[in-house]
Formats: C-alpha cells, sequence, structure tokens
DNA sequence: TTGAAAGCGTTACCAT
DNA sequence: ATGGTAACGCTTTCAA
C-alpha cells in the first residue's frame, strides 16, 4: 500500500483551518495565533505530515540545496571536507547533493543535472569541472565556489589555504634543514593547487639562487606517486629532500623509499607534505606536513557560499585560509624555528621571511 | 542581473509550439514528430532552457534522488563507498542527497528533513540512525536499503559482506598459523558487523574447543583503537593475534605495537583486519584482510534500490557479498591454504570448512 | 501527433 | 490573524 504522504490541505480538514493556516504554521515568522498553531500542529502529528520540500522550492524558488563537486575521495583530505561540509551546511538549512564527476570524463553533464534541481549554489571541490562551465554559472546568476582550488582567467570565488606561502615555507624549511638535492613531486598539473605550491617552493629557491628542483608528476594519485618516486630515487643524482605536492602523494613516496630502495627516513631522504591529514599523523609516517586547516577552510566556504547566496551581486572572493607548516619525523629539522603551538610543532623561519 | 531561467512556455513560444510540445520533446518515449522535436529543441538551446526537475518532480511524484546517510568518513572504507555509490546511482538517473548524522546524536531530524524530499529511496551506511525508524519509513512506502548492517528485530533490507564467515575464517585461520592466544577488537558494540564479526569469529573457537579470545571495544574509531591496544598489549597474558573489526582500527593497533610496544608484526604479533581498504595494501602495513569487496557491494545495493522502487511490495531481501580473506604479511601464514586468486593471495581451509 | 487544461503541494498576495 | 486564490513549471490526461 502507497500510503500517500498527508498534504496541507489534509491537515487543513482536520484541523478546521484554511490551508495557508497550515503553511503559516510551518513558516518560522508567519503571523499566526498561538491556539491556531497548536490545533495545526496537532493535526500534522496526527497525520505525519511534513512540508513537501519539493513543492515549497517550487514557489519559493529556493532549492536549499548546494550541489557538490567532489571527487579524488581516495585522497584523506576530501572525505573529511565532505564530513563538515555537510555538517555546515546542514546547520544553515541546506542540503547537499553531491555529485563525483569522472576522473577522466567531463564533468560537465552531470553539472548540467544538478542545476537542473536549481541548487541555490555549487561548491567544486574537483579539479575536473571545467572553469569555463564555472563562470558559466556565474553568469547564469548561480553562486558558484572553488573549494581548494582558484581558476586563472575566469572570475569564480574560491576558498583556499596557502599554497603559495605554503610551498615557499617548505623550501626555506629544506634549505635550513640543510638540503640541497631538492625535488617536487607535482599534483594534477592543470590544477592550481598544484601550480601554486610549486611556485612557491621553487620561487624561493630561485629568489635565493639555488637550483630549481628536480621534479616528476604524481597526479594527486597513489600509484602514480608511486612510479613518480621510483624514477626520482633511481637517479644517479637522488634528491636528499622531496616536497610532495600533497600527504597522500608523500605517504606513497615514503612507502617507495623505505620498501623498495631501503631508504630511512629522514636520515637518508626528508619528505614534507601538504594537507596534514590524518594518515600523516601516524607514528609510521609522521609526516611533515603543511596544514590546510579542514574546519577553518570550511567554515569559510559555508559563510561564503551563503553569503552569496543572499548577496549574488557580491563582488567575487578570494578566501585564503591560513595555515602552518607542521613538524613531524619525515624530515630533517632545522636548528632553529621549530615553535610549540597548542600540541603541535609547527616552524616558522627564524628571521621573518615568511 | 538574476537572470531568471527560461520555462517550457518560454521555449514553446520561440519555436511556435504548445508548451506540452516542449515536455514531450523532452520526455524520451514520448509521441511527438520528429521535425516538432528538433525545433523544440533549437529554441531550448538558444534559450539556454533545461527541465526544471523540481517541478517535474512534484508531477511526477518521484524525485529520483536517493537519500544517502554517511557517517566515519574517517574510515577509508566509506569514501570509496560513497565515490562508486554516486557512480552508480548517477549511471540509474538517481542523484544522491547526502547527510551525515551527527555521530553521537540522533539522526532522525536530518532524516526527517532528508525525507522532506520526497526522495525515491534511502541508503543508509551509518550505524546511527535508529532501526525504528529504518523501519518507520518502510511503513511509509519508501524504499530503505542498509548498506554494510542489517537490523535486528525490524524487517529493513539490506546489503553486507559475509561478516559472519569472515569471523569464522579469521578464526581458522590464525588458529591455523599456529596461533592460540587470541583476541578481538570489536568496533560499535550495537552494530551488526561487529557483532556478526566477534560471532563469527568466537564462535568457530568454541565450536572448536579453544578457549574464547580476549576482547577490547574500539567503536570503529582510530584513538580508541589505539586506546584498547595499549590495553590489550600491556597484558600479562599478551594475546599474539588480533582479530581487529576493520582495517582502520587494525592499522591503529599495528601503529602502537610497533612503536610504543617495539612489537614486530607478524613476527611477535599477528594482526587480521576487515574491509580491505586501500592503506590495507600500503607495505607499511601489508594487512591481511577480509575483503567487502566494494564495487560488487555497491552494484547490489544500486540494484536493489532501484528494484525496491519499482515495486515496493517486494519482501525485504539480506543480500551477502561473497567475500575473500585476502592475505598478505600482518598475520603468520600458515603452512597450507594459501591460493593466488588474480594479483592477490587469498585463504582458504585446506579441508572445506567454510 | 498535437494543444488545452487539470493537477502536483506549496507559498505569497489579497482582501477581510 | 485568517481564508481565498493565483502563481510556481512541469507532466498527463483528454479531445481533436
Amino acid at each position: 500500500m502507497p500510503h500517500r504522504h498527508a498534504t496541507a490541505s489534509d491537515v487543513a480538514r482536520l484541523a478546521g483551518v484554511s490551508q495557508s493556516a497550515v503553511s503559516r504554521a510551518f513558516t518560522p515568522g508567519a503571523s499566526i495565533a498561538r491556539e491556531t498553531r497548536a490545533r495545526v500542529e496537532d493535526a500534522a502529528r496526527e497525520l505525519g505530515y511534513r512540508p513537501n520540500a519539493i513543492a515549497r522550492s517550487l514557489t519559493t524558488r529556493r532549492s536549499r540545496i548546494i550541489g557538490v563537486a567532489a571527487a579524488y575521495l581516495q585522497n584523506h583530505f576530501y572525505p573529511e571536507v565532505m564530513e563538515a561540509l555537510s555538517r555546515g551546511l546542514h546547520a544553515r538549512g541546506y542540503h547537499l547533493l553531491l555529485f563525483t564527476p569522472d576522473a577522466g570524463r567531463d564533468a560537465d553533464p552531470q553539472l548540467q543535472e544538478v542545476l537542473s534541481w536549481r541548487v541555490d549554489g555549487l561548491i567544486l571541490a574537483s579539479t575536473t569541472v571545467s572553469s569555463a562551465l564555472a563562470s558559466e554559472c556565474r553568469a547564469a546568476g548561480i553562486p558558484v565556489l572553488l573549494f581548494n582550488r582558484t581558476s586563472l582567467g575566469t572570475d569564480v570565488s574560491s576558498v583556499t589555504g596557502e599554497n603559495l606561502r605554503g610551498g615557499r615555507l617548505i623550501a626555506e624549511f629544506l634549505v635550513a634543514g640543510g638540503h640541497r638535492r631538492l625535488a617536487f613531486l607535482a599534483g594534477i598539473e592543470a590544477s592550481s593547487t598544484s601550480r601554486d605550491r610549486e611556485r612557491g617552493f621553487a620561487g624561493w629557491l630561485v629568489e635565493h639562487d639555488l637550483p630549481p628542483p628536480l621534479r616528476e608528476v604524481g597526479l594527486y594519485d597513489f600509484d602514480a606517486a608511486c612510479a613518480a618516486a621510483r624514477r626520482l630515487l633511481a637517479r644517479p643524482d637522488r634528491p636528499d629532500a622531496i616536497f610532495c605536492g600533497n600527504d597522500h602523494m608523500a605517504i606513497a613516496v615514503a612507502e617507495v623509499a623505505r620498501h623498495e630502495f631501503g631508504l630511512r627516513i629522514p636520515r637518508d631522504l626528508s619528505l614534507v607534505g601538504f594537507d596534514d591529514t590524518a594518515p600523516a599523523r601516524w607514528p609510521s609516517f609522521s609526516l611533515t606536513s603543511f596544514a590546510q586547516p579542514l574546519q577553518p577552510m570550511v567554515d569559510a566556504a559555508v559563510a561564503l557560499i551563503c553569503e552569496m547566496i543572499e548577496n549574488p551581486a557580491a563582488p567575487t572572493r578570494h578566501e585564503v585560509v591560513h595555515g602552518e607548516l607542521v613538524v613531524r619525523g619525515s624530515a630533517r629539522i632545522p636548528p632553529e624555528g621549530c615553535v610549540s603551538l597548542g600540541d603541535r610543532l609547527v616552524w616558522r623561519p627564524p628571521r621573518d621571511e615568511a
């Protein structure tokens, strides 16, 4: 028995009021008598009535749904983001329509479907949605927020960590630790995160008249990072320190270095990651990593998308959330600069350079 | 400029047809002349028209949305599930409305909100939604599917791995490996997965006149599992093999065993996990683990929920997806029973017992 | 094959 | 404060 849902009219009939009154009883700021509301609520309870969000959205023209594009869920950073995002949006009365663009393929068709739900906003935490489309949405008047990425030419708001400063700081950290044969393991080269981290890293070196780092590409993928690590570590001029574009790849490199090359970390090889995800804290890796503070980033994203929804005419904003270089055991520790911060050890340049 | 979305009427006007014709042009099986469709499509393209899913859902009374409850996203198993689920549902034309019940708190209010979207189905991949509510949904006629869990008294369909057989097999595996001082690290005790795995494990031991395993509770949580490991490993009668309720906890135990107790795995301690998630394959852990085959489980879930939607009167079903005990290096390997399966080594009892 | 018209379950605007 | 009524944008009869 497909047991039809009760409607506002059903409730109205039972409560002996108009259907409009029922609507008011469920609208926070509406003007309705205490007693009327009570009667409606009783009737609603009896019938198991809940306002139909679909019908409501049709008239209000606000869905209270945010479309969220996520991929790379195998990278520990993103699941944690999803969970926090879901909670944060819920707290503001929004729901989260998830879509996961296929890695290689074009994400735009999927996005079109999400758009057909007239989502109030869009958070793109995945590189594979074309920037063109992102700005197209903006043109169509729907707020778009890039999470943990930015887009080049197009003018779309974003929330990111300090990719550039992080890269610079890590260069300085490794050099202060006495390393001179540095390497960078890029993620997806087209991604802004990878580009910015590399730009910061290589930039600092160049500015200090040091040779540019060796370079391989790991595509933010575990297996690809393993392969890149093999190429890097098999070189005659093997690097003695590698800055990996994220923790996920850093772990891959650590595994290859130890188990295939018999290297000891950090004695033979220093490793620095980015994100400071949970596995970085596991003793086996004890990864020194530039933290992208999850909760602040998510909070910023939620606040920003809500603002954009309330004021669609607002100018685009690029929020950069402050992070720290969290020092653990995977990289040689410079003699100076370590500071204890809460329960973590972080590194700051002895002479203020950052 | 909030640039109003084009509606079917707008398209109709431009194409010189009725609004109904526009609807037909976007309805797969509808009867419409080739030429009419072409004109509609042209007009639609020109106006950037896409049917409004909200309005459509209101009339069809099918949302093509599946509500998915997820939590424990820090356990690597679930993100992978989410991603596969999202793809699988998309392939069938469904969208995924994600909600993440707060761990401790009551998930039911959140679920109510999801229900107000008149979701076509509900997949619960989280223990915190009350079984009572799950069956309430079923009573209300909305298909509910439990993923990686079952519920006790209530009659709700489910997709799970072979928790019971897995537990039994692991007991046999460890005993065949010469272990006698066994322990079980439970997850969330109220969860069916933890209960079934334990029941299989302890049951096999009892049936073979072996003493029951030691027991601690790790709540499927990394830190809690670390604490449990400390209690277990500090005992005078320290176990020489631990079956951990999932990989995530097994890794926690491995970390504590190695880095706090100086134990070597598997020489001093054998460890077996459950799920066979990506980190289990990392050389540092090389975890022997009973595989819950992700893709088959997700495929089964998608197929089952779709069936339930198409035929709500169908009886509840409990699908159990076949898994294998994947042998790696974290547990002593019995002299017999290892079989190569694809690129993995799996264990099967020499005399067929499973 | 096509168009007109009646819903779908709300909210929002009017009067009252 | 309340009830009537017109949208909201679509699908689905029903006639033509």
